[in-house]
DNA sequence: TTCAAATATGGCTATATTTGCATATATGAA
DNA sequence: TTCATATATGCAAATATAGCCATATTTGAA
């Protein structure tokens, strides 16, 4: 891996955490997920019925975002419920609106 | 792929655009050319030098960042200099150290 | 036109990610 | 304890990504 010679130790660990958390968001299930629990917890099984796939794909979903601080969970008998921890991960959402208008307005501007 | 039977497939689509963008987002080198281009234009020569490995590998780096609307390229001369096109993206760092500072604040506050 | 510098791309390998299936684990109910 | 439901994890296959080397392309200078 490259040295980075110009920048501080600490600045490299922080940008590989911040990529780590950029890369929680990099996947469509994912946003569906954090979309869905934009104003309430939901368990994996509800979760699972939304996105569509196999519940331990969801469960996979869920432990990437887990454990890169966007999700926690709450256990509640035998179901498993998920919230949003950081909300401040649903400003992204605005930004890539503008990022997406800016870029391929053309393509786009109907679904925006 | 999944059928997400509860969704406007227009939503499906945009959150396909914003995994995309995260993604771009998602590499520490990236991060470190969308940090050096925050004030500044640079040329890939440059940013070869600040990331430390092959101009190759800057190159796709920047075509990543370019083709997520992050990025706009200015060719002078026999350079071409990259500058960041929408500038929100700065603002992910921000919440990317609120969710640090949230989910691991003992291993991390001093870097933060 | 010819050469040199800067940048982009083809080809390849190594590694990482995503997914589903099968199964393990955890919890509550009977 | 035994069973059923919910969730997590081991495994393997398919796909995607990152990296480097070699080389193509673009541009300006000689």
């Amino acid at each position: 891996m490259a040295i980075f010679a110009y920048m501080k130790k600490s600045n490299i660990k922080l940008f590989k955490l911040q990529a780590k958390i950029a890369k929680a968001l990099s996947h469509e299930s994912r946003l569906i997920i954090i979309n869905a629990l934009k104003d309430k917890e939901m368990c994996v099984c509800e979760l699972t019925k939304l996105i569509g796939t196999d519940q331990s794909t969801v469960s996979r979903h869920l432990a990437v975002l887990k454990n890169a601080g966007i999700l926690t969970e709450d256990r509640k008998g035998n179901k498993v419920y998920y919230k949003l921890l950081t909300p401040c991960v649903l400003d992204f959402f605005e930004c890539a609106i503008g990022v997406i208008k800016a870029h391929q307005l053309e393509q786009i501007e109907e679904i925006v």
